[in-house]
DNA sequence: TCCTCATGTAACTTACAATATTACATGAAA
DNA sequence: TTTCATGTAATATTGTAAGTTACATGAGGA
């Protein structure tokens, strides 16, 4: 099954912006994931419509924080993004009135609300600021303390 | 993105079989299930190998379940399916030497992982004879205290 | 003013995985 | 030996995420 990677995909730009001073493109933030920047617009769009980030057209435009990456935890970006389905496995409903399918349906929705109600909470549980203290400590660690503007993590 | 729906599948399948004495055949099963009898056969080749159930060919042959209920939970069933894939997001790998995507990935590595074990987890703890036995209290919640020959789990 | 840059978005195409179908082989019972 | 049923490979269909194209909008700069 094909993966969602939209939650990954805009966490990695929105650390990749942390680090930037200034505006950046969606072409930049397109050539760092290895995609197009229409893409990049359509997952962007959603954190816009929240107020975690500003897009401004033309010269010198682009795309900038406007938010307290301390406030911010990866459930909020997963809900900005539109909740996107969670599990790989669910039920069929090809017979809605028999006794069998309701009973396997609610043995294994009870499951399933369980386990996505973990998500929630975990993802929850995580802020960017954490993600970005996190990844200053992997420069250190590789010892890449030079100044950010020429910062190692090109991609 | 599309959900597998094996699991509530062959949960439906069991569960019929339980309530039927002898055989049930693949074109029983999929009329039920409202697909093709190749489906019913591929997805209970892995039940079979696991020996939960066991099939006869020619007259009079099909689906006999061979296990105690009460001893299979629904982990053995989804391990027998071959594990699929449980989460509908993963991370994205598109720059495998990048600070930033290890520090994403690695987060969110970690929130999956114990989302998947929970899931284990919990559908260990079910037994296709609990399933069973919510089955019938459905059925006698309905008033179908007929016999089961005739039984009013038609689908 | 006009040109260039950048986003905004709809429409369309591609890629891929789950499901469905076809075709034919195998084996058991009537 | 005919019929019924499973076993399985090969192929087709379908649903969805991702990628692409096309064009509109709007903000500087020459």
């Amino acid at each position: 099954m094909r993966r969602d990677g939209k939650l990954s995909r805009v966490l990695h730009i929105l650390l990749h912006m942390a680090e930037h001073k200034g505006p950046v493109t969606s072409e930049v933030l397109a050539k760092m994931q290895h995609t197009n920047p229409v893409v990049v617009r359509q997952i962007m769009a959603g954190l816009r419509n929240q107020g975690y980030v500003q897009s401004v057209k033309g010269h010198s435009g682009g795309w900038t924080l406007v938010c307290d990456l301390s406030r911010i935890t990866l459930s909020d970006i997963y809900t900005a993004l539109g909740s996107p389905s969670i599990l790989a496995i669910g039920n069929r409903t090809e017979a809605p009135g028999c006794l069998v399918e309701q009973t396997v349906n609610t043995a294994l929705g009870q499951v399933f609300s369980e386990v996505e109600e973990l998500l929630l909470s975990r993802l929850g549980s995580v802020t960017l600021d954490m993600l970005s203290k996190d990844l200053h400590a992997r420069l250190v660690a590789r010892g890449a303390s030079h100044n950010h503007q020429q910062s190692s993590h090109a991609c």
